[in-house]
DNA sequence: CCAAGGTAAACGAACGATCGTTCATCGCGG
DNA sequence: CCGCGATGAACGATCGTTCGTTTACCTTGG
């Protein structure tokens, strides 16, 4: 048997990765110095060198680190059931998240700040996720959102969940508790539950008093489309 | 006479505000230096500090002046009408980000690193703000939506207009298209004013065709999140 | 009308502090 | 005894900020 933790230089790389993670989360990448993150994890910044070529690359084996599994998971969920229910997405991202919860904010510092790894980010990550989503919104088209609308819808999606713990910090202020507790996560999940229910499976209802169901929607001007005023 | 333009300290403030506001927006307080602000609009570092007390200072003075209109343009749509259409905020607020779009990634930053100006941003910007939606669901109660939902809802709406923005630059990526682009802004605002429509509108339904396939462990005490701190 | 004086703003130079990084050395387990 | 990893010291670069000086313009007294 191959002894599984015989290794303490790899105990030591995670140990770094996990204080660097958490710094970078908070702070971003300019705003962490090395030496604060081995501070963190009781070692020297010459130390860190042994184990990264730098900054950057510590960096960014941080950021491969925190998105693979995200990756792994969505593609299993779609591996499983492909037209797998939004229920059960929705479900296993925010409880991933919940457990990961700097990984949305690493993520949305890179992406604010343009970083190199942002277009691998987008590439290898974000868009297979999209298309993911796209194709599988395909297999259920009733719903009141015509085709062309399914990258926006599932833009919004992307939106609604990284929102929740990107912005926790100042809704952490607004309603004076902690949005990334365990009963607020939950509470959480279950109204995004419900809002894929209210998007989804909405009735057409009338979309006619509101969108001519016009397949071209960017023809229309936006002025022209005031459904009703005060009366 | 009072000649208008007979201060050019003010213009020459602005000019620095407008540049450091670019900087910050882009790369954060952490990863914008004084001299970088100061090249930018053609100055020397120790130039701005005849202007501005230091960076912190000048960082705050960006972020008051952005976030100010924002919260007069609220104040004014919720003065016109009380219950304003959520139509006419979404319009006017997609318009208003449009033009500044550096904002929501300058609120963005903020909000990450959590810095000093935080507090002051929930409490005097954020919280009137989903109080004023929260009172202007209460006006208009036929949605699917219960009352203690109604913060959620409103915090939802902050992450699909923010997200948009604060997720342009990987999404750019993705779609190979930039979201800010005035044809994709107009887009995305067309399409949450459909979703305004589906999720206000939308028949309140059977629930119970939700919450029974719900393997949710029942509803807990769902009112406990404080849509409300005063009692 | 001009000269003297006052003031605000821009500048080059420099400060100490901290940044990321390198390197020679040391301690310790296999 | 070998070798990996932790270390303190030090490097040049850059950070935010200060200082003394210069420049340009406005006011004011004669």
């Amino acid at each position: 048997m191959a002894r599984p933790e015989a290794r303490p230089g790899d105990q030591t790389r995670e140990r770094i990765l996990d204080c660097a993670e958490a710094l970078f989360a908070e702070r971003g990448l300019a705003g962490t110095a090395v030496r604060d993150i081995a501070r963190e994890c009781d070692l020297t910044a010459a130390s860190l060198y042994n184990h990264f070529e730098g900054k950057q690359a510590l960096y960014e084996a941080v950021l491969e680190r925190g998105v693979r599994p995200l990756l792994d998971l969505l593609q299993t969920l779609s591996a499983e059931s492909l037209d797998a229910a939004a229920d059960d997405v929705i479900e296993a991202v925010m409880a991933h998240l919940g457990r990961h919860p700097r990984l949305p904010r690493l993520i949305q510092h890179e992406t604010l700040t343009g970083g190199a790894y942002l277009s691998k980010l987008g590439r290898s990550w974000l868009r297979p996720l999209i298309e993911q989503g796209v194709s599988a919104m395909k297999v259920e088209p009733r719903s009141p959102w015509a085709e062309d609308e399914y990258p926006l819808v599932i833009s919004a999606w992307l939106h609604l969940i990284f929102g929740h713990f990107t912005m926790a910090p100042v809704l952490g202020v607004v309603f004076d508790d902690d949005p990334l507790s365990a009963e607020n996560l939950d509470r959480q999940t279950r109204f995004l539950r419900k809002l894929a229910h209210v998007m989804m499976k909405a009735r057409g209802a009338e979309p006619d008093e509101f969108d001519a169901s016009s397949p071209n929607p960017a023809e229309l001007d936006v002025s022209s489309l005031k459904p009703e005023g005060r009366s």
